[in-house]
DNA sequence: TCTGGGGTCCTAGGACCC
DNA sequence: TCTGGGGTCCTAGGACCC
């Protein structure tokens, strides 16, 4: 007998966390904003109910929040970080095949069983979950990674099943399939939804019985791969341990729009230490560093304005002031007056491990103690909050910092932030 | 006034080689 | 009239995910 697939996924994972650290928002609607609380990244059922949308601009339904009284935070990723790893490790306890797909959802693969196996093993891994970290999850159970997700979607879907549904290779696959839109299929999104339908696939039942050359030839091989999964024939392996990373990439909007170089320079220092940070997290150096920025695309109204300057260093890097040169160089060709900018991104590719010797520059004299002097800066940052030690360059003040202004306390990773108990 | 961020995979097409 | 063919590598852009 194959292997199954199990899914597990935390239900409205952001809302669920800030739930755990003020119970009054049970039973009230609440919604988790993007960075520079741009738009709604996640969703209480009573938001769902009362029809907020996923990906919908703050500052357009801010009325109607106001209105049904709908709790908003800004997001808050040191705590959803802690939480999520907390998750993972209860459920690596349980189970012994684990791949952490998402910051809130993990596959898990176990050997075939029969449904009210399944039923119980599920129930008992929800319940040690939400015991041990406060979190409620959800559960599917399929022959591939794809049914497992449709399973998952459907233990939602309907409360009776307690979270937890099971497709089973003898299961009739082909009823559940009608019942379920083509573009709710893991891996069709949109784009794809669109083309399905002018060729008349509407269903994921449809979809399982499409032509593969046509899929093919319109979808890629990740379409077909779909339709094989769908059938029950797995074609996406379990990765219990994460592929090597092909980029380190860090960016935000600003708070508010930026016209100065000065000020563009300051913010690109910053996600460049930021992103240096991940990479030396990672024990990775990069090769690559690309700078870009953009005026905001939606103020059709302005002069629009986007680019983004590649370079091969001399060498390849984890040293932040190494980055920052090379950085600047980039900036000082993108930079044109007379826009107001958005957005200024770093992105990092042809990541090496540091432990591998790589080709020196033979004109470049080497730094001594730079590591000691990283590796201090890293600790001490860690030890005593972020930004305790920063480069100048920087900036202080900040003016063009994204808006963060409903953000709760950093419950679980700051000792300044620790919840308050008070025994009467 | 105000619209997220980080990451991967796939393909087509151009450059280049012999 | 007629302008090779096969192969690799690289990049940009599209699409998707959470």
């Amino acid at each position: 007998m194959p292997p199954l697939f199990g899914l597990l996924d935390c239900n409205n994972f952001y809302v669920s966390c800030e739930r755990l650290f003020n119970p009054e928002l049970e039973g009230q609607p609440v919604v988790v904003l993007s960075n520079n609380d741009g738009c709604i990244i996640a969703r209480s059922n009573e938001a769902k109910a009362l029809g907020f949308k996923m990906g919908e601009p703050y500052f357009k339904c801010k009325p109607l929040l106001e209105h049904h009284r709908v709790r908003v935070f800004s997001s808050n990723y040191a705590l959803y970080g802690d939480m999520s790893q907390r998750v993972m490790e209860v459920l690596g306890c349980l189970e012994p095949e684990v791949e952490v797909y998402s910051i809130d959802e993990a596959f898990i693969r176990l050997p075939a069983a029969g449904e009210e196996g399944l039923r119980i093993l599920g129930t008992d891994i929800r319940n040690s979950v939400r015991q041990q970290t406060g979190i409620p999850v959800s559960i599917g159970f399929g022959p591939t990674k794809t049914l497992a997700k449709l399973a998952n979607r459907l233990a939602k879907k309907h409360p009776e099943h307690g979270g937890v549904f099971a497709i089973l290779p003898e299961s009739d696959i082909g009823a559940i399939l009608k019942g379920i839109g083509a573009g709710e299929v893991w891996g069709v999104g949109t784009r794809s939804t669109r083309k399905l339908a002018d060729h008349n696939i509407r269903t994921a039942y449809d979809l399982s019985r499409a032509s593969e050359t046509w899929l093919k030839k319109h979808l890629s091989i990740t379409g077909v791969r779909t339709m094989h999964e769908l059938r029950g024939l797995s074609c996406f392996p379990l990765e219990e341990t994460p592929p090597p990373k092909y980029s380190i990439a860090c960016s935000r909007s600003f708070g508010v729009p930026v016209t100065e170089l000065r000020e563009m320079h300051e913010a690109a220092v910053c996600y460049l230490s930021r992103a240096a940070e991940k990479l030396r997290a990672q024990q990775l150096k990069a090769g690559c560093l690309t700078l870009y920025l953009t005026t905001n695309r939606f103020r059709t109204d302005q002069p629009q304005y986007a680019n983004s300057r590649t370079m091969t260093l001399p060498c390849p890097t984890a040293d932040t002031a190494e980055l920052i040169v090379q950085a600047m160089r980039c900036l000082k060709e993108l930079f044109r007056p007379g826009y107001a900018y958005q957005k200024v991104g770093v992105l990092l590719t042809d990541l090496i491990s540091e432990h591998i010797h790589h080709q020196r520059n033979l004109f470049l004299a080497p730094r001594r103690n730079r590591d000691n002097l990283l590796r201090a800066l890293d600790r001490i940052n860690h030890r005593w909050g972020k930004d305790t030690l920063q480069y100048a360059s920087a900036g202080f003040s900040k003016p063009w910092h994204h808006k963060q202004e409903m953000k709760s306390p950093s419950y679980t990773t700051s000792w300044r932030e620790l919840p308050i108990v008070q025994a009467f």
